[in-house]
DNA sequence: TAATGTTTTGCAACGATGTTGCAAATTCAA
DNA sequence: TTGAATTTGCAACATCGTTGCAAAACATTA
């Protein structure tokens, strides 16, 4: 049974092997290369955005796929943007298979177009009217970021 | 100059024009109908529900150009969605040109995917991280809706 | 109401995005 | 190292959205 502890390894590329491992997926050069994108990044990611900065080395579809299998795992989150573009972000520990904790606000700079996880910033309860019943919620705020703003 | 008091009507029709009229657009048959179609459903529509609904009668490319031009004019606007579908849905009378107040509650309905906008319920002020400076904010709930919950 | 100039529409063609089936290649386990 | 299972790349396709241009619809003036 996995989501044991996982402490942040000098060496990255045996952390993103554990990580795959754990959610029962064979490390393949692609996972382990798009994992380590995330990581080094940090903030969101396009599907374009990925397919640019690996260059040619992977197909489009198989990027799609690593996407979707990640979505499904647990390991990445989806992001709703005010443009309608899929972004993705790197889940915290806490998420579990399927079922996301991905309850953070998320922040879009207008200017460099880089996407934030305020991971410390959670959405607010929403008073819903009389029959409604809510399951989730997704705050996204747009603005300038601390990089733009100075 | 524009936006005065605009009573609901008994003739839809005259009222639609009106809209129209007043955001300096010319009064065609698909620009008509599809403001129809937003009054009349009441709730949010993406581009190819508006397809569906009006048969083969407009082509394609006029509904696109026709729900940019709306939301130039600040008719309607664009509700970001959890699944990045672009959902449009119309503005309350207080949105003037380019400058949307559409700063109410979205409420995705996971059953029936009928899309409400909240208008009594506004979006929380989100207090950002040193540097951010905040200018849209985007909320979506999802859930189940009082239709689908009885 | 008819003639005029302006705006809007429909068509064709295109690019970007995302999906599916299938054979070849890779990964895993023994 | 070998065989079974998974993953990848390719091709083909569907959907979504945009642009240029000629024809049609609209607004305006007489």
């Amino acid at each position: 049974m996995p989501t044991a502890f996982l402490p942040i390894r000098p060496d990255m590329k045996a952390t993103i092997a554990e990580i795959l491992k754990r959610n029962q997926l064979s490390i393949t050069e692609s996972r382990t290369k798009i994992l380590e994108l995330f990581q080094d990044t940090g903030n969101a990611l396009s599907h374009s955005m990925i397919e640019q900065e690996t260059g040619k080395e992977f197909d489009r579809v198989t990027i799609y796929r690593t996407l979707q299998t990640f979505v499904e795992k647990g390991i990445i989150h989806t992001i709703p943007t005010a443009d309608n573009s899929v972004l993705y972000a790197l889940c915290k520990e806490a998420c579990t298979q399927g079922h996301h904790h991905d309850n953070h606000v998320h922040f879009i700079c207008d200017q460099c177009n880089t996407t934030y996880c305020l991971d410390n910033i959670s959405t607010p309860d929403i008073k819903l009217p009389k029959g409604f019943i809510q399951t989730q919620t997704d705050l996204v705020v747009s603005g300038i970021c601390k990089n733009c703003n100075s």
